[in-house]
DNA sequence: CGTAGGATTTGCT
DNA sequence: GCAAATCCTACGG
């Protein structure tokens, strides 16, 4: 693809490259269907002093093995029967990564209505997205980005971002409060989203 | 083979 | 706002 994204920022530090995830277009192509949206909302887990993330201390399972993969391969887990994507960063002695809690869907959002069972709520929290994407464990996990089935691309640029702390890891103590988390300000496609959306949902 | 862990979602009070 | 539901997977005995 002409256009896909140059994904090499994403071996440079983690919070810069979650912050230029925002706004980018993630497309699947499952079943000869292709779904996309644009990224609302990112987490960052630095694996190695990060309390909150499965590589903390540099802990290394048959679980988690995928997060010491090179960046730009994909990390999916399953939790709660729901589905969560991690975009990694880094090289292999550094198990970083990106989660992605939102996007904003962009095509086929009748397909996304479809695999959700619903019309709303589609695509605000990182178990919601990777079902209206059509991303599973099985498919997805350790694969690379932009090899077909799962593309990146420049999207949109966020007017303003916002960081703030990072959602349902409230028994990780010191980690709790690490500002590791960002979304695209007054976009309604973030998990708790409160008040108005801002005008163009917040996009430039 | 039983069980705990896991970065969630949903609906109800 | 809170608690229940849900579901694999990998680990431990």
């Amino acid at each position: 693809m002409a256009d896909t994204l140059d994904i090499k920022f994403l071996a440079d530090d983690t919070l810069d490259a979650a912050r230029k995830l925002l706004g980018v277009e993630i497309i699947t192509c499952i079943d000869g269907v292709e779904t996309s949206g644009f990224i609302t909302e990112v987490e960052a887990y630095l694996g190695l002093d990060d309390r909150a993330a499965h590589t903390f201390g540099g802990k290394k399972n048959k679980k988690n093995s995928m997060m010491f993969n090179d960046y730009g391969h994909i990390y999916v887990y399953t939790m709660h029967g729901h589905h969560c994507m991690n975009i990694l960063t880094k090289e292999k002695a550094y198990p970083e990564g990106i989660l992605i809690r939102g996007i904003e869907p962009h095509v086929g959002r009748e397909t996304m209505i479809e695999r959700r069972g619903r019309e709303t709520g589609l695509t605000d929290g990182p178990g919601k997205l990777t079902k209206s994407l059509g991303i599973r464990r099985e498919l997805h996990n350790g694969m690379e980005l932009n090899n077909g089935i799962l593309t990146l691309k420049p999207g949109r640029v966020p007017l303003e971002i916002e960081e703030t702390k990072r959602i349902g890891i409230d028994n990780k103590k010191e980690a709790v409060d690490y500002p590791y988390r960002f979304i695209v300000k007054g976009n309604p496609h973030v998990s708790r989203f409160r008040g108005r959306p801002a005008d163009n949902n917040g996009w430039k």
